[in-house]
DNA sequence: TGTTAGCACTCTGCATGGTCGAGTGCTAAT
DNA sequence: ATTAGCACTCGACCATGCAGAGTGCTAACA
């Protein structure tokens, strides 16, 4: 008995992988010359009829072969796929090719999205470090030219962020040291997420004057947090979806590339996908209903143990599982040893400052 | 013989102003009775026949009507076209829109590419300032963590950008004065286009210890004039080209879509739109083979009378010319005035300092 | 009991051919 | 110079028919 159910569960693998390949209905005769099972078409026609009673396979009509259903690349991924390496040459070269990336955590991270896109013919999008996720160090403000001001701020995991600021008149250079003292005094060490409660709290410890200095600065501060979301995400290969059938509808592919330009509505897309280290987001799972005909699968970063963004692809619900996850899984990894790296090298001498 | 060449222009111009509604190859009957010349629709046929001899109308086949060739739409830019106003209450919200974008420069562009897209439903691409155009205030090094230092670029124009760099070692905060002092020095009132002979000149008045010291930031320096080109332009409503009967072809959206996302391809056709208050790329006028089925309508920005970086908008070739004209003309307008508002504010005083 | 060959059936894709309507060019009349 | 009329052309649309792929069912076989 177990033995029959080994035999559906290859065929049905034999589907998924020739379906992925072609993007045409698969039918009996070619799963059973092709991965020849030993068995003649009628008895995978027979197996086939059972996959289907079981949702795992659709016939789109009658006489076109079957594909597989949600619920089969469901099943795929949890139980039947394997996971490969991506080889020790491709490998090597990927990693070199971070090399040039170490300066800004936001390169870095862009160009793991494009190894993504490259490496996969789907299209990526990754979140840079979201502010809620950190926590503050120290706050810089440095005189531009008259009431502007540039706002640096640097977090406990050694992101930089920097603002351009205008103030409503022109300040002096000893005033604005003042300010910067008071301002670093309340936010340092605090973490962004709570950032309005706590400020307020640590407002009303300040004296009138010192409350006078910060009154313009503080909204701004917090601004900033909200603010930046759209621009905290990133995605490259946005046309390689056009190369798939499922694409071909212009209307489907707008509706696809539509939400690929909100950047607001990719990050939400993100944030819902779950944050364990690999997320798998298949069809209608996703809530998004543009997004339905589609797959996502993400990876999460961190620095320090935290959880501070993650990346992602999104390709058609006909996708090569296998093959992506490995991509995933590489990348991933690879992308926090290179942000951690540069963090042990650091984080011991600045605790000590 | 005048009047006669007169009524031609005045039927080109119909034909043109329908069939950039209609999208449609536009026949004598339509001209005839909508735009009612009071004659018959067998004179205008012989108008057309007339007008597509002179290359102006083309027939995709013997049945159809006649649609405008790329010189007719050139001659209409050139002498027929008229430019209206947008009319008071939204130009005065689109002036009211600017004002949450003041603080930094590469917003209020950033908008503006949102503004033309949103008014024209076409594609927009702009372009952030160019550091070969501007010239050098002065340069901040700003410690971060460690050998990790923030470079700030203030230029003339009062434009700021900033730099997370990374030095090979550790530098302390004395010495990053040091540094920062000398490298002010020398660069100090260059201009970016010029400076990479203009630094190897200046590195030779300095002593040998001083050289030293900037062994590292220099070529850095340098790298950061040339490395940010790709992240130098920004694009809007990249989709919107998929609403065109032109562009329903997905072979052809692709390949649109696909240097659109090419940004060095795209600072390259700015560059090569010209440098007018105003200019008008149609068709195969534009070099850029994968563009020739489209139209660019590019405007100039300046500070302080010097051209720094270009707007336009994209779309195809059967485009609402006028329209589109003058929503360029008011858009180039305003944040010109924007931008140099606030420089008027600052200037007076930068200088005095 | 599982497997298989055979066959009728269904459905799509494609080519064919005919009709309709839009639009033209030409000619002859005004 | 303009116009009405008419023959002509061509694409869009639709019905038809056929070939190919694939199925489900049945009966025979191991």
């Amino acid at each position: 008995m177990d033995e029959k159910k080994e035999r559906k569960l290859l065929i049905l693998h034999s589907i998924i992988k020739d379906y992925v390949e072609t993007a045409e209905p698969v039918g009996s005769r070619t799963i059973a010359k092709k991965y020849n099972f030993g068995v003649s078409a009628a008895t995978i026609r027979n197996e086939m009829s059972d996959l289907e009673e079981m949702g795992l396979l659709i016939q789109p009509h009658t006489s076109a072969g079957r594909i597989p259903s949600q619920k089969a690349y469901r099943l795929y991924v949890d139980e039947l796929m394997k996971i490969s390496n991506l080889g020790k040459t491709l490998e090597a070269d990927i990693r070199d090719s971070y090399r040039q990336y170490v300066e800004e955590i936001d390169n870095a991270i862009k160009h793991t999205a494009n190894m993504i896109s490259r490496l996969t013919s789907y299209t990526s999008i990754v979140l840079f470090p979201q502010m809620d996720t950190l926590n503050c160090k120290h706050v810089q403000l440095i005189p531009i030219v008259e009431e502007r001001v540039l706002m640096v701020v640097v977090t406990k995991e050694n992101i930089v962020k920097n603002y351009e600021i205008r103030l409503s008149r022109a300040v002096g250079n000893e005033e604005l040291v003042k300010m910067n003292n008071i301002l670093n005094h309340i936010v340092k060490d605090s973490n962004f997420k709570n950032i309005g409660s706590d400020l307020t709290e640590k407002l009303e410890t300040l004296s009138i004057e010192e409350n006078q200095l910060l009154q313009e600065v503080i909204p701004i501060f917090k601004d900033i947090l909200l603010k930046k979301q759209e621009d905290s995400v990133y995605s490259n290969g946005i046309t390689n979806i056009l190369n798939f059938p499922e694409f071909y509808d212009v209307m489907k592919a707008k509706s696809f590339l539509d939400i690929i330009e909100k950047k607001s509505k990719l990050v939400q897309i993100l944030n819902e996908a779950g944050k364990d280290a690999l997320n798998i987001v298949i069809g209608t799972e996703n809530h998004v209903a543009e997004f339905q005909d589609c797959s996502l699968i993400t990876a999460t970063y961190k620095i320090g143990g935290e959880n501070i963004g993650s990346i992602g692809v999104i390709g058609p619900i006909r996708m090569n599982y296998d093959y992506v996850v490995s991509v995933m899984n590489f990348l991933s990894q690879e992308l926090n040893s290179q942000l951690n790296k540069s963090e042990e090298n650091t984080k011991g001498d600045t605790i000590g400052k």
